[in-house]
RNA sequence: GGCCCCUUCGUCUAGUGGUCCAGGACGUCAGGUUCUCAUCCUGAAGAUCGCGGGUUCGACUCCCGCAGGGGUCACCA
């Protein structure tokens, strides 16, 4: 704890579905905001028309929500500075850009786009940085609104102390005069996130790696309006499975409602995408919510970027799964039963489920894991012709043998200690192996070709559907 | 190209001058758990700590240089 009452935002542009790189990002602040008592805002920067898309807004609501991070204030729930979607903000920054207008610290953009391209390109290939300011206008047109606005700042070089990355230093080449109000009357990022994140009273502002060259225009920004900049967090990335690049929707970034719809489960998705970037120094692995909003510290965030590496997720699904109580994993499976299972009732899906925890990583799986415990699947004689036991008996062979299980089975009471005993007597009786003889039971009564162990499985299949099976594969043989 | 950040097993990482010829976890491989798959257990392989110089009795740890990787240079965020 080594902040009290930090307020921390995320403040995503609703451009398509979120994924785990930036869900990191609001991760970190969320759980700062907890773990000091604070606060954790949602604010919707939808400041650019052109690249906002359908559900956009929805869909990061829909994922915070089932992910757990719920905010203290934002879009649905309001706050004490509301409005926290920035379409509904504009005249808050219109009168700030008024102000440095006033103060001759804004100054309209008398160039088009095609001009200013030239000039880029002309430095370009001239080899020197490109500054705005070398072709300030002397006698700027009056702002009406429908021109650019651009914030005027002098050179200068820059040093401030980022919380993770320590302290930054850039020179003045970094900041030019930069837009802060567009010509369609919307400001840019780089202006109003200032604004609100000090209007909303934001203690601790977390962006990734990518803005850190951006600082320093943030900073500038703060001086030129008076304003005290917030502790600034730098994150590292997130790369994707090649490490060449960061996680970005562009190049295929899985949306998180995804891996909620193959049943990943919240807390082990937030455990993995923590432990990229941050560890507490000790040997744990598996985390709780709880424990990473007791354990995380910014004072441990890593400087370098991670591979957001999927088998390590479904790892830690496969943990998370185990260690919920069956009730509570029957409820959160609810959705992923095989179609065969509709209608069929909660004490004998629940054994179901009992004997499949240890195998499921993550809930698409079910159905798969345990289709034979609703329906009886096709004889399938792939299944013993390609046994590496079974394969060296006789169909004839096979067939004296399930019929001598078949027997025994008959007069077993069907409970598991029943069949236990039941199984282990007929080993000796038939001088088989397990092997051999359990692999064949097995085979006969799932038809598939894994299965929890046979004794469970008999005594959840139940008598009547086990021998009608061990009858079905002996037609066959 | 300018500027900025980063650099320990394939991957996530521990390590803040000596206890490190580098520890854990995932993954991989092998063995055990009466049958399969999974779980669990045991074991193995796997990093000359990016490279080169310093400083020091001693460096993964401090300093300098280099290289590699990433990011950024928009009326996108």
């Amino acid at each position: 704890m080594e902040n009290s009452h930090a307020r921390t935002r995320f403040a995503p542009s609703p451009t398509g579905a979120l994924h785990s790189g930036v869900v990191r990002t609001a991760l970190f602040a969320w759980l700062l905001a907890k773990q000091s008592g604070g606060q954790f805002l949602l604010r919707i920067e939808d400041t650019d028309q052109k690249r906002e898309v359908e559900g956009g807004t929805e869909n990061i609501k829909e994922s915070l929500r089932w992910l757990g991070l719920d905010w203290d204030e934002g879009p649905d729930v309001g706050g004490p500075y509301a409005p926290y979607i920035q379409s509904e903000r504009l005249s808050i920054y219109k009168q700030y850009a008024q102000e440095l207008v006033g103060k001759g610290l804004a100054y309209a953009d008398p160039y088009t786009q095609e001009e200013l391209q030239g000039l880029r390109e002309q430095a370009q290939a001239e080899k020197r940085p490109f500054l705005f300011r070398d072709h300030r206008p002397e006698n700027p047109p009056t702002w009406d609104g429908s021109q650019a606005l651009r914030i005027k700042l002098e050179p200068k070089a820059w040093q401030w102390d980022d919380a993770v990355m320590g302290t930054i230093s850039m020179g003045p080449e970094m900041v030019d005069d930069f837009i802060i109000i567009k010509a369609d009357g919307f400001p840019t990022y780089n202006f109003c996130h200032i604004i609100d994140d000090y209007l909303m009273k934001i203690t601790h502002v977390m962006r990734s790696q990518e803005f850190i060259s951006s600082v320093p225009k943030f900073l500038a920004a703060h001086e030129a309006l008076g304003l005290t900049p917030p502790i600034n967090v730098i994150l590292p990335q997130v790369m994707d499975e090649t490490g060449r690049r960061k996680l970005s929707k562009r190049h295929g970034a899985k949306p998180v409602l995804e891996y909620r719809d193959q049943g990943f489960l919240p807390e082990a998705l937030l455990n993995f995408i923590a432990t990229i970037g941050w560890n507490d120094g000790t040997e744990q692995e598996i985390y709780t919510v709880p424990e990473l909003i007791e354990k995380f510290s910014l004072a441990r965030v890593q400087r370098s970027g991670g591979i957001f590496d999927e088998q390590r997720l479904v790892y830690l699904n496969g943990v998370h799964i185990r260690r919920l109580p069956l009730d509570e994993l029957y409820e959160r499976v609810a959705n992923f039963w095989p179609a065969s299972a509709a209608g069929r009732e909660d004490a004998y899906k629940k054994q179901v489920l009992g004997l499949v925890q240890e195998r499921l990583k993550f809930f698409a799986e079910l159905p798969a894991l345990t289709e034979f415990f609703f329906t009886d699947l096709p004889v399938d004689p792939q299944l013993w012709q390609d046994h590496k036991q079974l394969k060296k008996l006789a169909p004839a062979e096979l067939k004296t043998l399930l019929e001598q299980a078949k027997t025994a089975l008959t007069g077993s009471d069907f409970t598991v200690d029943g069949l236990t005993a039941c199984l282990n007597n007929l080993l000796e009786t038939t001088g088989q192996k397990p092997a051999v003889l359990f692999s064949l039971v097995r085979i006969a009564t799932t038809q598939a070709p894994n299965s929890p162990g046979l004794a469970d499985t008999l005594a959840v299949l139940g008598k009547d559907t086990s021998l009608q099976r061990i009858d079905a594969m002996l037609a066959a043989l």
